[in-house]
DNA sequence: TCTATACTGAACCATCCGGTTCAGTATAGC
DNA sequence: GCTATACTGAACCGGATGGTTCAGTATAGA
């Protein structure tokens, strides 16, 4: 039996799951930008970019703010942070299998090294 | 003009994003299991189960292998690898951000203070 | 006031996703 | 050889996704 509800780390891989919205992180990296702006450098209509800054801001990527006719997108403050927590977290475990196995190896070729020696003799 | 093509991070993330499939890992990293050892702890059909492995496979982030009737699942060889780059390099970006907003933040107190202290005098 | 711009929302479409059932194949063990 | 187990594959289902078009609202600026 497995614990396995974490509906916000849910939202932001499946939001990390596009290249487009990977993209436009990237973007709002380098410059804050409007949903015209960002359907512009994307190649894509309004709405279509609308719908994926909805999907960002609904994973605490992005946020964004309505002045006059113009909404500007930036990065969430925090974005990232659980995600990047919980990859770290996993590997941890991974890493310590490599090392793990780095030292199996290693015994394996100073075994090795020191069997062909013995055969030289 | 952007470039937004890195199927690889694509299929890793879409597989992390489903909490079942984050639990399998979670699972593997303790220790390996055949796939109707994982259908049984996450209360799905073999069918079901062996779909999430089929994902996780495709992203490189489980390997398995059939020995009889039986096909075992363990985690990838630098699983995680790439996406942990990828995040940390855009956390990069965030935290200089973050760094520059405290700054500010940091000059706003101390000059809230400041007009504090001259008021009270 | 008129017009171009910037967004919003609804509706639609094809495809994918997470899950199932059901029918099949292959192997372990008596 | 028979039977239970372990997987595999196809087909189906409802709902989400990534995109579009089209029609609307609101605001900036001449």
């Amino acid at each position: 039996m497995v614990q396995y509800r974490e509906t916000r780390l849910d939202a932001s891989f499946a939001a990390l799951s596009d290249a487009t919205r990977r993209g436009v992180l990237e973007q709002l990296g380098r410059a804050e930008a409007s949903i015209s702006q960002l359907a512009g450098k994307f190649h894509m209509t309004l709405t279509g970019m609308k719908k994926h800054i909805g999907v960002l801001e609904r994973a605490a990527l992005v946020t964004t703010e309505k002045a006059g006719r113009v909404r500007t997108c930036r990065l969430g403050v925090r974005a990232l942070e659980a995600e990047a927590t919980w990859i770290e977290g996993h590997r941890e475990l991974w890493s310590a299998r490599f090392d793990a196995l780095d030292k199996i190896v290693e015994h394996l070729k100073s075994k090795e090294r020191a069997d062909a020696r013995r055969k030289n003799r």
